[in-house]
DNA sequence: TTATTAAATGCGACTTAGTTGCATTTAATT
DNA sequence: AATTAAATGCAACTAAGTCGCATTTAATAA
């Protein structure tokens, strides 16, 4: 996967790409420092990189920080703007946008057990 | 509609509001800052508060920033990843979330422009 | 209209996710 | 094994957004 796009294959790169491809919601830095042995440069770099090179794909949630992802099909995620929870929503919905190319879509409001909340 | 939920009429309120009901797209702080006379603080004060109320909704760009937008249908908005460039979907898109509340939708990728490039 | 008061604002200090420069280490190639 | 350009760690930095507090203003009562 790496080797593919032509990047050099390192220790930190091997480990940032099994941790995305074993999630199973994206995942932001803060989510896992703690498993992580590269510095914070060191992931942010990598994400740019695999960004670039069409490896990953992220997006900005609500509480300021990017999640990134690797998925084979494409689906939207789901933000609620009140707990920040994540969710796959794993129902197709098919978007086709003529001229565009789609990296990422992500709806935001209130998740079911929020809005009982209310 | 400030009135209307309860909250207090004030000079920056009524500006913000009326710059958000003009634009044609969603607007960050950086955006308007030149056309604003009130404070950041009180920008992100009142968007926060115009939130809460459901006058306005949001969400995070590419480029880190915030957008604030009102709007009678809801649809969603194209953010390009490559330029940052911001666009309205006019098209409807109907999505049916059993038990949640959708605010926003936003759709990342590149625009028609950017795709050419490559 | 004026007085009162709680809420709104401006300002500066602060927070924090993410970025950058630079010295050191490591992967790839010879 | 030697070479070298690229990758990494570290610490300093950047910038969007937040917060505390003194001052001003909108709303209401007198
Ligand atoms: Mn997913
Ligand atoms: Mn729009
Ligand atoms: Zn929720
Ligand atoms: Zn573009």
């Amino acid at each position: 996967m790496i080797k593919e796009k032509g990047l050099s294959y390192t220790q930190a790169r091997e480990e940032l790409i099994n941790l995305l491809l074993h999630a199973s919601t994206p995942l932001s830095y803060d989510n896992i420092k703690n498993s992580l042995s590269m510095d914070k440069a060191t992931f942010y770099r990598n994400t740019a990189l695999f960004e670039a090179a069409e490896i990953i794909s992220s997006f900005e949630s609500n509480d300021k920080k990017r999640y990134y992802f690797i998925e084979q099909n494409l689906h939207p995620h789901f933000i609620c703007t009140n707990c920040n929870s994540i969710e796959c929503l794993k129902e197709d919905i098919i978007y086709a946008l003529d001229g565009y190319k789609i990296e990422s879509i992500t709806i935001k409001g209130l998740c079911p057990e929020c809005q009982k909340e209310n």
